[in-house]
DNA sequence: GACTTTATATATCGATCGATGCAAAAATAT
DNA sequence: ATATTTTTGCATCGATCGATATATAAAGTC
């Protein structure tokens, strides 16, 4: 039922000026390309050409497959959460208690940001997508609920940390997450500008020393 | 020596169809929509036609005064420093303990982050700048230093902290003005999503919490 | 092997991009 | 007043934007 597969290359060293079909492209590694180069350059900076060019397809098979460069953004994005969150999110979700939670995600986060696991774009593609400012009010919604949802999830295991009793009940869960949200987002900036990968762990030490202040502390007015 | 001056209006209701000089324009005035422009909308998602029209000039006026869309771009970024860096680092460089000035950069950028001091645009026009991605390299370059200028205002203030023992010798200054640096700088991004003064504020209060434990350290490895 | 379907490359669309030539009108000089 | 300079609005430039029409070659069907 897959629409597009790749033909043991058919190579196209014929005579013929190359008209018609002699290629076909496999639509998630056309995918993966495209992600990267959003990725890398943001919405806006990134043009059908550049896409094309990376993607090693034209612009009617790009628009066939993908519908618009709105609709493969949006795709892209959902490449990039399949494909790339667990980097960040992995150990965060397995971890015993909200501590190792936060201090992993911010460790992952770490070497993740700075292509240190992989051969990645440096910075978090969500974080630093500026896209919606104006022109495109639905993806932007799309980013910011991609945003949101980092934020989410860090409130979510500290609602958990709460009500299991391994962080004080008067605890401002809302307040400790945004918190990790902000550097969390702050890293992608530091990365994005080529800080590397022992800079940003010193960075998410510092800040865990504010939740072993944060929840050490009996009681808040 | 000002060459552009605003000429009390010169009321063009003449029934001569507007061309050649009706009005002359406020260099400075003009430089002043540019800049909000580029900092609510970014430097890829705003045009000439954009930008002529909310500095309300013509094309030809607008090349003639800042000579292209880059150097306008530059000329913004130095009048928001001029004009809107105070608001961030008036209090930082005059408290006299250095806690007492990164708690002020960080309660200061809250404030100023979310518009709660003047109609601005949320965030900060630098750190959101994702110019120099792509294309414009010498952009790119500005606005990587200006972003680096934070850090060097802070680790500035930490050593001298240092050489003042206000905070141990053991101090990891390098470190700590990462971490002021990353948390500012996520705040940009709440900032921009919606977040505001009051919620950014609580996130700079717990950010204060590591500088309290990281600083009371007495040995470090 | 002839016909139909599918998906590609070439070429190009109208719109808009950043950037200018030109003529007219305000400001200035004589 | 007249001439010169300055600076604008109008019109438009070539290039590129996102997006398509057309023609052609490969794959599928019989």
């Amino acid at each position: 039922m897959q629409k597009y597969t790749v033909p043991a290359q058919s190579d196209d060293k014929t005579g013929t000026r190359g008209r018609g079909r002699p290629r076909a492209f496999d639509r998630e590694t056309a995918l993966a390309e495209a992600t990267r180069l959003f990725w890398a350059k943001g919405y806006e900076a990134t043009s059908i050409s550049d896409l094309t060019e990376a993607m090693k397809i034209g612009s009617p098979s790009l628009y066939a497959a993908f519908g618009s460069k709105d609709a493969l953004y949006a795709e892209a994005l959902d490449y990039y959460r399949r494909n790339y969150d667990a980097f960040v999110w992995a150990n965060f979700l397995t971890a015993p208690t909200a501590r190792e939670a936060i201090g992993a995600l911010l460790t992952d986060s770490a070497a993740a940001l700075t292509g240190y696991v992989a051969d990645i774009p440096c910075g978090c593609m969500v974080t630093l997508s500026a896209v919606g400012s104006e022109g495109h009010p639905e993806l932007g919604d799309l980013v910011r609920t991609a945003r949101a949802s980092t934020f989410d999830r860090v409130k979510a295991r500290l609602d958990r940390a709460v009500a299991e009793g391994e962080i004080p009940d008067s605890t401002d869960v809302h307040a400790l997450a945004r918190y990790i949200q902000t550097v969390q987002n702050g890293m992608s900036i530091l990365a994005r500008d080529g800080a590397d990968c022992a800079e940003l762990r010193s960075v998410a030490d510092v800040a865990m020393l504010s939740w072993d202040r944060y929840t050490s502390l009996a009681t808040r007015s």
